[in-house]
DNA sequence: GTAAAGGTTACAGTAGCAGTAAGGTCAAAT
DNA sequence: ATTTGACCTTACTGCTACTGTAACCTTTAC
């Protein structure tokens, strides 16, 4: 199987996966007589490995990790926990830190006229803090 | 006032100071006899105008062109609202998708043991989907 | 034979800075 | 007078996770 049907099966693009490779998130394909990239079924499930863990919003690094982890017989599953709790941790103050922008951003539009005033709160708001 | 001041002023690092003048998101300083930056109300007013934008989540590019409209006499509120709700939008989608990893995160995180067992939940979560 | 569709590498660009290097300036202490 | 330390300058690199582009080779279809 060549990357560009790879990459239809995992979603992934033919550059991000070749990216994954030199970046060794996962390890490099091996190659066809023409040099192409071949992949398999265990190659596919790396990189669909990663497109999961990356859906789940870990970065290139952990997602990485995570991979070594799973193949890892002598793993244990607190180490998983641990990486996902710090994670859900990063991703919960993210959220927090969304919310606020939007509950001011909610206000300072509710109160804008957005019509042909040049008063507006939402300058008002970034003028004045 | 010098780059340092200006900094410890606006709560900036001179280096972001020196980075949005290079990109022209604030008009270049004046400088004295040494060369050096100066900065004075207006030059911090600016600072502090586009640090808000940023506090909100505006692009710098967005915060640029803010402040180019807050400083236009011919502006009309209805500019400044378009933009914002835009970028209400674009905070609301990000808060949705952050939402959805963090309910996954929860779930599989509560599943998973902790341990020293191989198992985990959170791994058959990314390997199997 | 040729053209389209796919493959390869390598380099540049994106956002928003932070870090580092190499050097000039300034105020105060020695 | 000099030295120290803090500040300033420009210029370059690195970070994340890719995407775009260039230049070129291979395969497939007509």
């Amino acid at each position: 199987m060549n990357i560009a049907d790879a990459a239809k099966y995992t979603g992934l693009s033919s550059k991000t996966i070749r990216y994954y490779e030199q970046q060794q998130i996962i390890p490099a394909a091996k190659r066809g007589d023409n040099g192409y990239r071949q992949y398999d079924k265990v190659q596919l499930e790396r990189l669909l490995f990663i497109k999961r863990a990356r859906a789940l919003g870990f970065s290139l690094s952990d997602s990485h990790e995570l991979l070594l982890i799973s193949q890892d017989p002598e793993r244990t599953s607190a180490a998983v926990k641990q990486k996902a709790e710090k994670h859900l941790h990063t991703v919960n103050q993210q959220i927090a830190q969304l919310q606020q922008m939007r509950d001011v951003l909610e206000t300072v539009v509710g109160e804008c006229s957005g019509d042909d005033q040049a008063h507006c709160p939402i300058l008002d708001k970034l003028t004045q803090g």
